[in-house]
This record gives structure tokens, sequence and C-alpha cells, in this order.
DNA sequence: CTGGACCTTCCAGTAAGGGGGAAGGTCAAC
DNA sequence: GTTGACCTTCCCCCTTACTGGAAGGTCCAG
């Protein structure tokens, strides 16, 4: 199958897939005599990976090392179990700030709906901030 | 007083505070006759009020809007409480989806904790993803 | 008068994940 | 034989908020 085949059947674009084979996600494809990119069924797979990884909030950086593991011919579970651990402990603290920022911004919210333009010092950017 | 000793009471470099300048959110100082830029003490507090604002989670173009008002000799009321809610409902998405990557990959991890590698079929990437 | 700590401008690069578009080759249909 | 839809490589561009470094000017102490 030729590149942008690939593209539609994965849900992505031509240049997303040659930057993947430039980043080492993808591997090389063969060539048709045209020089044109000749992908096997399973680089669909492959890319469908890529995707899952990065639903997953994995960069493609860690993608790749998962990936990399596989091709050489080991399996990437306890790395996978690493990467995903990792991911959960960055996710709760993701998840610990934006809940106290939401706090934060609501309380300014509720008091700059309070407030009255005319009553704001001339010498300040905005009292809410 | 000279960007070094802004700095580091506003607790950042000088490097930022120029890049701020380039940015439009300070305006250029006065320059020293040797073409070193002189602060007034108000500059600090231009400089607490981005931080204040980055602290709330907004970003410089939108800070530079409500400093752009502000210099026009307006109240930027109205706009710093759209600005919150915008940022408050953006907020309640990113946490809503976070909170779901957050179960999508604890139930990864678990599956990825209770199989042993040698039951992986080497024709997929890893059974986890 | 020299050394070091400042300051100036400009240029380049970082992470992440691509997008745009040029200049050219190829393939199938009409 | 000529469109039009593909494909190729190449290089630059975007976002955000900076950071690093080079080349050069200034200021103050010893």
């Amino acid at each position: 199958m030729r590149i942008g085949e690939l593209a539609e059947a994965a849900g992505t674009t031509t240049k997303t897939l040659r930057f993947y084979e430039d980043e080492g996600l993808l591997r090389p494809a063969h060539r048709t005599p045209a020089g044109y990119r000749d992908y096997r069924p399973e680089a669909l797979a492959r890319v469908d990976f890529i995707h899952r990884g990065q639903a997953a909030g994995l960069t493609l950086a860690q993608i790749r090392q998962i990936l990399d593991i596989r091709d050489h011919g080991q399996a990437p579970c306890e790395h996978v179990r690493n990467l995903l651990d990792a991911r959960l402990a960055d996710l709760e603290q993701q998840i610990t700030q934006l809940l106290e920022l939401r706090d934060t911004i609501t309380q300014l919210r509720d008091q700059a709906t309070q407030v009255e333009p005319d009553t704001c010092s001339a010498d300040q950017v905005c009292r809410y901030l």
C-alpha cells in the first residue's frame, strides 16, 4: 500500500507518516522502482499503536522506546509498566495542580463579578489579578 | 533601576525582561546616556502582575491584552472576567480529560501487572496498549 | 590601565508534533 | 499527449515561553 492509502486507513496524513519515519517510529518502507514507499499491512497496526500510545498520554519519544525494544525482539512489558506508572504519577500531580488552579480562578472570577470598574484605582493594572 | 536589579527584585532574569519588552508586555524603558535600560519603580508592579497572570494560567498573549487595555486608560474588568470565564471552562474540560485518562491508564497498568511477558504474541507490539 | 561585572544587540535553539509549499518525478485515464 | 492525482525530497514555518551564546560597549574598583 502506498503512503496515501496508509494515511487514510490510519486517519492521519502523509506528512505525519514521513515525520514518524524520520523520527524512527516507523521503519523505512520498501520502495517501488519509482521510489514510492510501499507499506505492508503490518504498518497499519504500528501506526495504530502509536496513536494508542498518544491517547495514553505518552510522548512520541516514549512510544519509540517501546517500539525499539519490540524491534529488538524483546517484550517491552516491564518498560511499559514503568512508563505507565510514571505517567500516572505525573497525571496525579497535573490533576491536583489544575484543581487548585480552578479554585484560585473561581475566587478571582467571583471577585471580578462583584466590583465595578469605577472603583478601581488607576495605579494598578487590575485589582483582580 | 537597571535591568539586573529589576530582574532580581522580580525573581526573574534579564533575558526574560528583554523578552517581555520585545513581546510588548513591558513598555520600552528609558535609557541612560550609555544606552542602559533605566526602569522606574512601577515596572516591578507590572512584572509582578505578569507573574500573577501566569499563575492564573493565562498566556502571555492574554496578559498583554489586559495590559494593552489598561495602557489605553480603560479598566480591563470585563475583559478580565471573560478571560477568567474562558480559562475556567478550559480548565473544567482539561480536568475531565485528565481524569478519564487516569482511569484508562490505571486499567492498562493493572493489566500490565497481571500478565507475564511470555504470553505475549510476537506479532503485536504490546498487548497493553 | 586592567579586570570583572554589568549592559547592549542579534542570532539560534529548545520541546512536541507536525504543516505549508516549492520543484520535480510518476502513473492512469481520456 | 495531456491533464490531474499521486508521489519524492527539501527546507522553512508554526506554537509557548523562554534560554544560550557571541561580539561588543560601559562602569567601577584597585
